[in-house]
DNA sequence: CTAATATTGGACTGATTGGTCCAATAATAT
DNA sequence: ATATTATTGGACCAATCAGTCCAATATTAG
């Protein structure tokens, strides 16, 4: 964390001629990203991340630059999708957009790995400033996302609402990874009516 | 985490004559447990431990086992600890104990470091059964106070509602970590109350 | 005082960590 | 074909990791 390496190999540029890549830089990503997600920050190793993509260590340090800036890719990547993702929901909803972020979040995507934004958060948040603003950025995007999805039912205190609601749901995530079952997750998820219309 | 090396030196019996120990093991507990609450599992190495309770590595292991034997030991006394204050902020809330467990939660003891089990829940529970049994305990032991903290005013659906309003304090703990202000998660946790009392 | 028993400090180990380096190879543009 | 430019695999590095071991020391019971 508080490393300062600075090895930053050099990123070369994808023109001029030469041997192309023979990998998916995107699907290289993508890889990494479940690794991180799985596995967190600290625990998945070079080697992790290398095997799962399938990379040598020089196309590795070549592409990525080093450990923590592929991460931080990966997590603005998969900050940037989830919030889409948290959008498509909310406009595929109708005219019911809050019970359809609430059925989203009811099966979540990574299961009992939970959110990956909310498990760097914890994990390294109160160390890495940049995980912390991209955190920060993303809980807000939610709070307005919720807060429009509520707006048309209820006039008032919409982005207090959001934020509650959106509050509970990230509990929920600890409850997961504890392996509390998921009817009891679902029952308590319902509680969340309560705080958006009372 | 999967390392299964059972390395478990000899704990001595503190019995018999001999040298006594030059250190108070419930206090060289407490040490680690503030690193481990500071920097999670993984990242607090064994230097950090030893450096932060006075101890020399024979000591460490000698009294401890292994670093996993002393964190699991550090995260059961926190448990009942913390169950044992929230029990007793609730005892002393007298006709408003609700009240007085969200104040109490609008200030909490680890600050930006957030509540030690939770984070370690996310960053253990889906690789460490012991730790997400722990967990579950803990967490259900917090719905029970809750529940019963609000059975006097309020009749029905108690732990239901207990759940939902632990959930959504959990979820500000989030929130904290990321640095939003403490302002805006106070204002938050109000919104529990509709939780609660519709 | 002596024998028995603990604790202590620190040197040490093998494994693993993130990161570097380079010779070999492959593809392009001319 | 040739020169140029990239990528690739794998050997390699210093640092750090958790954990072991032992001689030196301190304390007790008798």
């Amino acid at each position: 964390m508080s490393k300062e390496t600075h090895a930053f190999g050099d990123i070369k540029s994808p023109a001029g001629p030469g041997r192309p890549r023979a990998f998916d830089e995107a699907e290289a990503l993508e890889k990494a990203l479940c690794v991180f997600w799985h596995k967190g920050y600290e625990t998945a190793s070079v080697d992790d991340l290398t095997k799962a993509m399938g990379l040598s260590r020089s196309s590795f340090y070549g592409t990525f630059g080093n450990k923590q800036a592929l991460f931080h890719k990966a997590l603005r990547h998969y900050s940037r999708r989830g919030l889409k993702n948290l959008r498509d929901v909310a406009d595929a909803g109708g005219n019911d957009p809050v019970g359809a972020i609430m059925e989203a979040l009811a099966n979540p995507q990574g299961g009992r790995d939970g959110c990956m934004l909310i498990n760097c958060l914890t994990e390294l948040a109160p160390h890495d400033d940049e995980v912390a603003a991209l955190g920060r950025r993303h809980l807000e995007s939610i709070d307005e996302i919720i807060a429009r999805a509520l707006e048309p039912s209820d006039p008032g205190q919409v982005l207090d609402k959001a934020r509650a609601f959106a509050s509970l749901a990230i509990g929920t995530l600890a409850l997961r990874k504890a392996g509390v079952p998921d009817e009891q997750i679902s029952q308590t998820l319902k509680q969340a009516r309560l705080v958006i219309s009372p």
